[in-house]
DNA sequence: CGCGAAATGATCGATTATGAGCGGAAATTA
DNA sequence: TAATTTCCGCTCATAATCGATCATTTCGCG
């Protein structure tokens, strides 16, 4: 067994369990107690695990919020193009004015803002209670939900009425993520998400997308809008020069955020 | 069953029941009577809860866990009057019908029915992000919240409008707290409540109350409804027979949860 | 085939968690 | 008040884990 073997299944071990011990780690991985104990350190400075005397559990995350929402969809996705997602963040709120308001769909890239909005004293609305839980610490930022149903996969709020409580609601801004981004437009994985993001979309002046570059070298099942409604573009450095020239055909401004710093 | 998966249970017992007996620890942990006093030691020293002779109780004082919420109105109430709260959220839980749908208005006293109401399949709207939080981990729980400005004090949502999305909405009870009943009624300290709950009430055929037996010997600033509104009263054995009287004169069933068990 | 780097396994001393036993303190009961 | 039960704090022995070091194996590469 190899390290990425026993790497993944550590973390999924962890994913069903919550927290494994050391013990039964050496057996369900035939290694060396030396072994495994290497492999939880990886884990660790990775950032992925917390080690606990006795074992491992999976690391509570930014804010050591209840546990039981790690292992979710979302946690495993977060891990995925971090640092590009971090970079994007970044670079998508510093298109925020101080004061505004803006609503933030749900997704991991979106998500990726929050840490970089504190001090601008936005008026946030958002359907994700991640984002929610992200935000609400930030003492100058309000935040504000539509109601609805909560969907426990995607943790986000959804009204299956036209009435979500927000037709007095508008903002200059909506950041959306996106499973990926092509010549068809703007898609997403899950139907649900479509009828919400349309109604997002109509209170908002500007449309800013959020897609880290591997999103322009994939597919996904649903078409959201076309690459016309959008108006920005927020992804990393990784992006192929056809794909800039095809969005900018569709007069979409691109913002390559730096990874570096 | 390792430290961190004993000290969460302690906690998750805590909070479900406001007092754990020591051999009931000893009983669920499977572990020595050594190991189970050192992790109340351990919880102890860090502030979370407090020990007594045969057990232990949540702390009271501003000394919950997670850094964020400490000091926070909810977290310092929370700890007051725990075990009444606790079989008091019990008692209400019991209340409901499997599969109905409720409501659950903020407060300590309706956050202590959480740990109950698991299993019954309920589908409930509350305006509470604590509820939320704690309600989204029980999978056969369906949970909905009204559109809204999130108040950071409160943790709840509020909508100045009319309209909050859950103009189709419908409920057979509604759970509420208070900060005070009495012959006037059903009091709170918070303005910016009555409106929210007054909303509520419109939404759902019984009106049930959760008020541990202290809140019968005080008052508040504003009363949010007459006691002929309320159809049931849920409190503990400390309640007063000319409080029973009262209520009953209104005729509001009285329901007394047993702390002890 | 040989070399070097990386990964793995084994060992040792130190630290820590756990369980059992004991005497004393507190609460209960007679 | 005295006897009894229960609980608490303490010590000690045992077992598991940890960090570090060193030998061995595996793998990639020329």
């Amino acid at each position: 067994m190899h390290v990425s073997q026993r790497e993944a299944e550590i973390l999924r071990l962890l994913q069903a369990e919550g927290f494994v011990a050391f013990g039964q780690l050496t057996r369900t991985l035939e290694a060396s107690a030396a072994t495994v104990r290497r492999d939880l350190e990886r884990l660790e400075s990775s950032g992925a695990i917390e080690r606990l005397r006795g074992g491992a559990r999976l690391a509570s995350g930014p804010a050591g919020q209840p546990e039981r929402l790690v292992g979710t969809p979302f946690e495993i996705n977060r891990t995925r193009q971090a640092p590009q997602k971090a970079a994007i963040g970044r670079a998508a709120a510093a298109l925020c004015q101080r004061g505004e308001a803006v609503l933030i769909d749900g997704g991991t890239t979106t998500f990726a803002m929050c840490p970089h909005l504190e001090g601008r004293e936005l008026q946030v609305l958002t359907n994700s209670l991640h984002i929610v839980a992200e935000l609400l610490p930030q003492v100058g930022t309000r935040v504000s939900v539509p109601g609805g149903a909560i969907f426990r996969e995607q943790n986000i709020i959804l009204s299956p009425f036209e009435d979500d409580g927000l037709a007095r609601n508008h903002a200059s801004k909506l950041f959306m993520g996106a499973a990926a981004v092509g010549p068809r437009g703007l898609m997403q994985a899950d139907v649900i998400l479509i009828t919400a993001e349309q109604k997002l979309m109509d209170k908002a002046d500007d449309l800013i997308v959020l897609a880290d570059s591997t999103k322009f070298r994939t597919s996904a099942s649903f078409v959201v809008c076309s690459l016309d409604a959008i108006d920005v573009v927020v992804t990393d450095s990784g992006i192929r020069k056809d794909d800039v020239a095809m969005l900018e055909r569709h007069d979409v401004e691109v913002v390559i955020a730096q990874t570096d710093q």
